[in-house]
DNA sequence: ATCCCGCATCGACTGTTGTCAATATCGACG
DNA sequence: CGTCGATATTGACAACAGTCGATGCGGGAT
């Protein structure tokens, strides 16, 4: 058994998965599965402190920051910025990108277009 | 004193407070208070009945309908049905309106407009 | 007036979530 | 290889949110 069996699955994001099953919440009604999956990408950006983290790596340069830079601006203890940024990860909001001993996050755009989408912008 | 100053306001919902405050929430860093506005409006959409509830209220006929046609499709309990609403009415996702013995919430197009707006659609 | 029906509110319970301190992991650099 | 710095994970705790049964309220109809 290949290595890649044992880790094939980068776990599909909830924005993934939205973009497959809900192209239009406001447009039919949608079903328990589907308000499930959506419901996730909303409660995420549902936090101050997440849509706070979200601005902030939005606004820095290349759209993408490093863990140490967003500590402080946000007043949190580490641990607690993690946990939040790995609810936007698994949101599929931001992306992780190691480098070094830094992990930086970057906003992924095709992310906010598939909520406007869903939302029928 | 009037009457009206007893109740003049109609309680101003996430809704508005948020097209007032932050135009732009991935353009710049926004503030604390901004993002605790911003936020209660995505955790009203945050959760799978509130979904459903909004995409059904969306897809009747005028955009509109009352709860006694929302409960049975939902699957939940009545008082429950009313709570979810009662949400997406103070984040100003709908409006209500009372006609005879019925309450008939409709879908605030303007709010979704909002929120497009706020992710720089 | 009274009864009924639709909806809102209350009280209680349970599961979830945000937060932090402590600890583990992981990579870089001597 | 051992230490150090940056992140992630764990465990615990308080606060919050979703759900329901019971109850209250208000408008029609008899």
């Amino acid at each position: 058994m290949s290595t890649d069996t044992l880790q094939p699955l980068p776990m599909a994001t909830s924005i993934e998965e939205m973009q497959a099953c809900c192209p239009d919440i406001l447009g039919e009604a949608i079903s328990e599965d589907e308000a499930i999956v959506a419901a996730r990408v909303f409660k995420a950006l549902g936090d101050p402190t997440r849509l706070r983290l979200l601005s902030m790596i939005a606004a820095s340069e290349g759209q993408e920051a490093c863990v140490c830079d967003l500590i402080e601006p946000v007043g949190l203890a580490q641990p607690t910025v993690s946990h939040h940024l790995k609810v936007l990860l698994e949101a599929g909001l931001v992306a992780r990108e190691r480098r070094g001993s830094w992990a930086y996050y970057r906003l992924r755009p095709e992310a906010v277009t598939a909520i406007t989408r869903a939302l029928g912008a």
